[in-house]
DNA sequence: GTAATTGCAAAAATTTTGCAGCATT
DNA sequence: AATGCTGCAAAATTTTTGCAATTAC
């Protein structure tokens, strides 16, 4: 994998926001500095990278799938309202499977646990009415 | 909200399957017993249904979203190689917030876990190859 | 009868891909 | 020099929507 300033570029505006953006948010933020770059780069890079464990792919209940700088392993919330998705400042719970079974059969490479509600700005925004 | 022929065999259909189908899946099924229903039909019953509480919407990493009929609170693992979907035998974890301002501030509606891994169909289809 | 729902088809939204030229190694 | 990567544009995939006709209530 070669190092190229498209990818530079991407990675660095990944690691430098807190948001887990989606690819085309990603893109604008990108095209500051690199205006030529193609949605199309954009996409493959973020497929090559989350492929080769830099960074994370997250499938969020929006339609668009989101990305995470951070690989460790940590809760997200995500607002049913305004889609935004942040982490959840708690312990990743330890899953012990019931069945002997089940469990032999598989091998359990990733949990991911995702919450889901409103965020405090919706919340505000939206004093009163039924959400 | 109306019963209509069409309502009924989609919830049957997601209802009688353990596959946790995607929404085109659901359409073959369904159109085994009614020919002539649209895929649009089906994609807006199932948002209506979901939307109702009568039927749960996963979002797994796959990029169609599937449909579970059983809404209680269960875990899922996701098979990264055919996108299969099954349920996880498995007590839901009890996820303690560790800070009282973040947890204060916001409701957790819900909790979505989804293991991921190979399936026992895909480790014996490629058995000694890498995955 | 009224309003929700349907089928159809077109459109929207998101992501992937072919290809010729360019950049990194 | 070789080949991985890019930009562009077209295509593929998944989901949503407008509308006239139909159906449930």
């Amino acid at each position: 994998m070669r190092v190229t300033k498209q990818r530079q570029v991407i990675l660095d505006a990944l690691k430098q926001t807190k948001s887990h953006p989606t690819a085309d948010e990603l893109y604008s933020t990108v095209r500051a500095v690199l205006p030529h770059i193609s949605l199309g780069t954009v996409y493959r890079n973020l497929e090559l990278l989350s492929e080769s464990g830099q960074i994370q792919k997250l499938n969020t209940g929006s339609s668009q799938k989101r990305f995470d700088y951070d690989c460790s392993p940590h809760l997200h919330f995500r607002c049913r309202a305004c889609g935004s998705v942040e982490d959840v400042p708690a312990a990743v719970p330890n899953i012990t499977l019931d069945t002997g079974h089940w469990g032999e059969e598989r091998v359990v490479e990733k949990i991911t646990i995702e919450m889901q509600g409103i965020c405090p700005l919706c919340r505000t925004k939206t004093e009163g009415y039924e959400l």
